[in-house]
DNA sequence: TAGGCCATCTGGTCCT
DNA sequence: AGGACCAGATGGCCTA
């Protein structure tokens, strides 16, 4: 369990937090130190320590209640709202709220955890090594559907580059390379696997005969998870498909300063891709996947995820930007 | 050690 | 009034 800077430690093992704390608690050792540094450091605010000044946690009941409401005659006059004085009673209703509104956070919170993770399990790619960031599942559910539906519009061949560059738009490169990883699996899908991840390899009714096969050679023997085409939709590979479709993430300004996703494919699947070769067999299993330098030239170019913030992720859409158009020196 | 990712708490806002 | 939702803040964990 995770002890946080906002919680103390309790009679046991439990933890207490500051809305749990008794008003012992709420004073320093010295006595004269109320929770103000508790809760500052607790939220990052003071606002309820304004509110709960200590000298209220002296009082008793009966002077609470007649309080309540009353104003403070000897303090200086303040504009705006006087606010009620944070009597013992108040505290103890105002505890409570906080509490159960930080339960129901917390349910919430795991709630939609839950949804990712089944969001997450029904992705092409999975891996037991590399889980996908929230962040990056959401990336490559929007890439996937946008895939897919090219697909069925019959402009893209699932076995093509484009899909997988499509799949790869604006993933991080690690994300890029479970993609591409997965996509490259040949005649021996288990070479360079992870044993754990091997047991998730499933022959896929490709009409290849066997999982996609679709890499790049610097592609190192990868954590990579599996490419579960059985997902996809395998239809005809358009020749000469080109990447003219009009969904709204192939737009893009092009260059430094590209919004986070619109931006030109992740490298990988980009204009660097060459012929397959055998994983290497330098990444011992038990090693998690990072480029060498030369892996990294291999894949390395300009990413339109990297340093930009994800604020504007998704609320950036170019309107009117003409489509690009990918310069690939890949053939089908 | 910096940066990414994450869980949690919190206060504000909106809605019922 | 209370719940849902959201975003900011904070600190822990992990990895390069």
């Amino acid at each position: 369990m995770m002890i946080k800077p906002y919680m103390r430690q309790g009679e046991g093992d439990e933890l207490v937090s500051p809305l749990q704390w008794t008003d012992e608690d709420m004073s320093s050792p010295d006595g004269d130190t109320p929770m103000s540094s508790h809760l500052c450091r607790a939220a990052g605010t003071n606002e309820l320590v304004r509110e709960m000044g200590s000298e209220d946690a002296e009082e008793n009941d009966e002077e609470e209640e007649e309080e309540e409401g009353l104003e403070d005659d000897n303090k200086s006059k303040r504009r705006g709202p006087k606010k009620k004085r944070m009597t013992k009673a108040r505290q103890e209703r105002f505890r409570a709220r906080r509490v159960k509104a930080n339960a129901r956070e917390r349910s919430r919170m795991h709630g939609l955890n839950d949804a990712l993770e089944n969001l997450r399990s029904i992705m092409p790619c999975q891996s037991k090594t590399q889980k996908l960031s929230k962040i990056e599942t959401l990336r490559l559910a929007r890439n996937y559907i946008c895939a897919l539906s090219e697909a069925l519009d019959g402009g893209l061949s699932t076995e093509s580059r484009v899909f997988m560059e499509t799949l790869c738009k604006g993933l991080s490169q690690p994300t890029s390379n479970l993609v591409a990883g997965c996509l490259q699996l040949g005649p021996a899908p288990s070479v360079g696997m992870r044993p754990e991840d091997r047991q998730n390899v499933r022959a896929p009714p490709t009409p290849l005969g066997g999982m996609v096969s679709y890499s790049s050679p610097g592609l190192p023997s990868p954590p990579y998870g599996t490419f579960d085409s059985p997902h996809l939709l395998h239809l005809r590979t358009i020749k000469g498909a080109g990447f003219e479709n009009h969904s709204p993430h192939e737009y893009n300004t092009g260059g430094v300063g590209t919004p986070p996703y619109d931006g030109p494919p992740t490298p990988p699947m980009s204009s660097n891709l060459v012929p397959k070769q055998e994983p290497s067999p330098r990444y011992p299993p038990q090693h998690h996947y990072s480029p060498s330098p030369v892996d990294q030239g291999v894949y390395q170019t300009q990413s339109s995820y990297d340093g930009h913030s994800e604020g504007s992720y998704d609320s950036y859409h170019p309107p009117h930007m003409p489509p690009q158009h990918i310069t690939s020196i890949y053939r089908d």
